[in-house]
RNA sequence: GCCCCCAUCGUCUAGUGGCCUAGGACACCACCCUUUCAAGGUGGCGGCACGGGUUCGAAUCCCGUUGGGGGUGCCA
């Protein structure tokens, strides 16, 4: 049995030593002079002509040699293994997505561009989806998942289809759906774009739920059962705790009141094939019978999920790990309709300090709440997409084109990251530092009191720019100039004005500064003038521009002094410098 | 309880049996630069959870333990 996955793909090959001469040079693949079995240094070469493009010797006995090869996907396996057959006898090819392993996992990984596509029926441009549920604002974790998909689909020329689950209905719905449009759009998910497709309403396809519930108890796949939780709850209990049990299951029961349809989970075991994590198989003996349609005749969220990826043509389901264990239901339940099973992919969960997944009611979670905070879309999305991902090398921000272009499942981690929001933090200061001055003064504008002098506040922009983690930390960094006088700190008072030079410098400085003409009065004359009138006081600058620095602006921390009183101007300053002077007399 | 997943610096990660004295980023510390604070530069601190195997050789493969996460609904 030979399995490619993708263009490249590993794969052990065992042979006898009656077929090869252990300790040859001769490659078994080709013919050609190549491996010494048991050579595991000699791993790497030119790509051979059948497509060959390593081959390692991985362990040996003094019956078996076992070889891993790369091969290419032109040459393809089957036209390996007939190679194979061709010279010797006995092969035995077998691929390494045996287990739910983190080894076999890796070995798929080679085939970046189309993960076990040769094993799937779908031909057809990929269809990813979206599904999430409308609960008021947008999780980061969903942000994440969201982009994966988008990834995954703009690069595989596929389709990203937005689903809402809505089953659950209170709210309004065409709020929910902007809310949600509009965070997609802020991550660059773009409803107008071609790859996306929707959104759908879940309650839309109420009835062809229902009609899948029918078909599977008219085709003896469900049934239907009259027992209340608590009865179940009463029946566990006396019975040792363990869960529904089966009991109705052949009872005969038909459609009634206060009954609801359940699924008849057949025996054996269901492996589900993971794009992220290889094979899990789960044994079907621990699933229980479970619902499909509540006794009040609404379809259950595992039945409708099903339904509605069979009815979108969904290809490819990439979501959060949570679902894993849903998956085995959902793929019993789509097979049992008859219907392809899409390509699974469980990507771990975004967690917070203590490790927890993400809560909306503990964590910050609502997308919308970073945006406001003036977080980049840019900087989050690519944050985003670190956490659980890397391209596999040192590289950690890149272009969205690029990560589109990097973007493959099986370069997912398997454990939750953790969502650090002061890594994100300096993603974002790297983002804005990237900005040029005028992309920069439009991004923070909505930041800005509206009253705020744009004029103004374009001549400090450049300063306050590399000072900055977020954008709403714009204002206040520079509101000294926009107000009628400083807020004083009294921290920054007390330390900078208790000095015993204080007083007399500000004399100086006063003096100095009122005899600037006041067209004149820029940042380098100032400076100049603090540098001449300091020397008496034989200070450094970054001391004798304290009291300035407090007088000016009320702190002893903010943007580059002389630009800002430049931007304050003569009269302004002279005001402030003369009232702190006052003020320190008292 | 049962099932499933996972395990590299504090955090996010690189790592696909020898290129590993384990690399990068955030955070932290120091120094340099300097007009405060940032930014920038240089350097430092810090990790393969543990125990067995397999192998000439293990962060890497296998088993176990421990730890963490997720699920186990007439939620999605």
């Amino acid at each position: 049995m030979l399995g490619v996955v993708g263009q490249l793909a590993h794969f052990d090959v065992e042979f006898t030593t009656d077929e090869i001469v252990l300790g040859s040079d001769t490659d078994p693949f080709t013919g050609r002079h190549r491996h010494c079995a048991g050579d595991g240094a000699s791993h790497s070469g030119e790509p051979h002509d059948v497509g060959i493009h390593a081959a390692r010797s991985k362990t040996q006995d003094d019956r078996h040699v076992r070889y891993e090869a790369i091969v290419d996907a032109e040459h393809g396996g089957a036209g390996l293994a007939a190679r194979h057959r061709s010279v010797t006898a006995v092969w035995l090819v077998e691929t390494h997505v045996a287990k739910s392993t983190r080894g076999d996992r890796r070995r798929v990984r080679g085939g970046r561009d189309s993960v076990a596509s040769m094993d799937t029926p779908h031909d057809e441009a990929p269809r990813f989806r979206f599904a999430p549920s409308p609960t008021g604002f947008f999780h980061v974790g969903g942000a994440r998942t969201a982009l994966f998909n988008w990834a995954l689909a703009r690069r595989r020329g596929g389709r990203f289809v937005l689903r809402i689950e809505d089953t659950d209905a209170e709210r309004n719905r065409d709020e929910w759906i902007d809310g949600i449009i509009d965070a997609l759009a802020w991550l660059g998910i773009s409803a107008d774009d071609p790859t996306f497709e929707g959104p759908y309403m879940q309650s839309d396809n109420r009835q062809a739920h229902i009609d899948a519930a029918t078909r599977l108890y008219e085709s003896g796949h469900a049934y239907y059962c009259d027992l209340t939780p608590d009865q179940i709850a009463e029946r566990a209990a006396a019975d040792g705790g363990a869960g529904y049990g089966g009991w109705s299951r052949d009872a005969g029961l038909g459609p009634g009141p206060d009954r609801v349809l359940r699924f008849r989970v057949p025996d054996g075991t269901t492996v589900v094939s993971d794009g992220v994590r290889g094979e899990v198989e789960f044994d079907n003996g621990v699933i229980e019978d479970f619902v499909l349609v509540r006794s009040d005749g609404s379809p259950v969220f595992n039945l409708a999920n099903v339904v509605d990826d069979h009815l979108m043509g969904i290809t490819d389901v990439v979501r959060a790990e949570e679902h894993l264990s849903n998956t085995p239901k959902q793929q019993m339940l789509v097979t049992a309709l008859g219907w392809a099973v899409p390509r699974w992919g469980h990507v771990p969960v975004l967690v917070n300090e203590q490790r927890k997944k993400l809560s909306k009611r503990r964590d910050r979670v609502a997308l919308e709440q970073y945006r406001d905070e003036g977080y980049l879309a840019d900087a989050m999305v690519n944050y985003l997409m670190t956490l659980g991902w890397s391209a596999g090398d040192d590289v950690e921000i890149r272009p969205w084109a690029e990560i589109e272009q990097l973007f493959d499942l099986g370069g997912v981690n398997l454990s939750p990251a953790f969502f650090d929001v002061r890594k994100l933090g300096a993603f974002n200061g790297e983002y804005i530092r990237a900005l040029d001055t005028v992309a920069f003064i439009d991004a923070v504008d909505p930041w800005l009191p509206t009253q705020w002098d744009r004029m103004r506040f374009s001549r400090i922009a450049e300063h306050i720019q590399p000072r900055l983690t977020t954008l709403s930390e714009a204002a206040g960094v520079v509101d000294f100039l926009f107000s009628d006088e400083p807020v004083r700190d009294a921290p920054s008072w007390d330390k900078v004005m208790s000095a015993d030079y204080a007083a007399g410098l500000l004399d100086a400085v006063i003096e100095a500064y009122a005899t600037i003409d006041p067209a004149g009065f820029d940042a380098a004359t100032t400076k100049a003038e603090l540098e001449r009138v300091m020397e008496p006081f034989s200070l450094k600058l970054g001391k004798a521009q304290a009291p300035v620095r407090v007088a000016v602006t009320g702190r002893t921390v903010g943007p580059p002094l002389f630009e800002s009183l430049e931007v304050l101007g003569s009269e302004e300053t002279l005001r402030r410098l003369r009232a702190a002077r006052t003020d320190l007399v008292s």
